[in-house]
DNA sequence: ATAAGTAATTGAAGATTATTCAATTAATAA
DNA sequence: TTATTAATTGAATAATCTTCAATTACTTAT
């Protein structure tokens, strides 16, 4: 069999899909193309990044999700992009923002299993600039990307 | 003039999209109702919640994103479930997490500024059941929703 | 206040895409 | 092996998106 699933869970997380504009139409009881018009003027504005699907992870082998909270060497405190930038690279991670306070940077990251979790945070997560990890586990999500579970 | 856009984020912000089967099918090469029945499959088993939009939200009068740490009083340490659904039906709230650790639940929140965080810190999270509160407020996203800005 | 220019709304037509259906092939279990 | 179920596919239909031209609503400068 062709693993078409995992090949669409790859796609459709960060885009491949797009408005419903008939149904939002009906929905505000606007003309289709006012909707349409509308649509294009906030995808041109770049108010609209991409539209994607949003999974529930448990069943796509993603059961694990951490919030990381990192730590920079005082010699990254300048470009803390540069290394948010690398880690924005892996599938595994939904977010990274720099932020203030006690940590300068927090992932959301979502793996299969505690172990596959060691082995990322080993492997990617800590690396050069990193110097100290506290890891938030999250034990029940109520509400992702907008979308109640 | 109809304010369509403050509707359409609305919408947008929990589904009203769909994926592009002809744009999959042509990406992966693979026959269009072959796409068809694996995305109808994965829709069944629940594995895909919705589609949605990703917002640039500083384009959207949401431009302040902050994580909020919380404690709640050792009465509710037995329903967080219940605070958590309360807080997930606010349209400012992009994610509710009960985790483990030294905080019992994290919150992210988009607003427009400071004041209107203050405002809902006040009015919203502030609440019987919370007795303590940590915002991590964010300089910079890298990455939201699985997409790189 | 008015005119000129720009932006937003809309209906009708055409282009594109999704969906259904029936048939074939592949996988699984007895 | 054989029976049963699941997955893949092409052709036809149904539904949707997109374009275009026209109208209406806003904005700005005089």
């Amino acid at each position: 069999m062709k693993d078409i699933k995992g090949r669409l869970v790859k796609l459709f997380k960060e885009g491949y899909c797009t408005p419903q504009i008939s149904k939002v139409a009906k929905r505000l009881k606007e003309p289709s193309t006012t909707i349409h018009y509308n649509i294009k003027k906030l995808e041109k504005e770049g108010a609209i990044k991409t539209y994607n699907a949003v999974f529930d992870h448990k069943k796509i082998d993603e059961g694990l999700c951490n919030f990381v909270l990192i730590n920079l060497s005082p010699d990254e405190y300048g470009t803390p992009e540069r290394i948010g930038e690398d880690f924005s690279r892996y599938d595994e991670i939904e977010s990274v923002d720099i932020i203030t306070g006690d940590w300068e940077m927090i992932l959301k990251v979502r793996v299969k299993d505690q172990e596959s979790y060691y082995s990322f945070l080993k492997n990617v997560i800590s690396r050069k600039g990193v110097i100290k990890i506290k890891t938030l586990s999250t034990l029940k999500q109520i509400k992702t990307s907008f979308v109640r579970l």
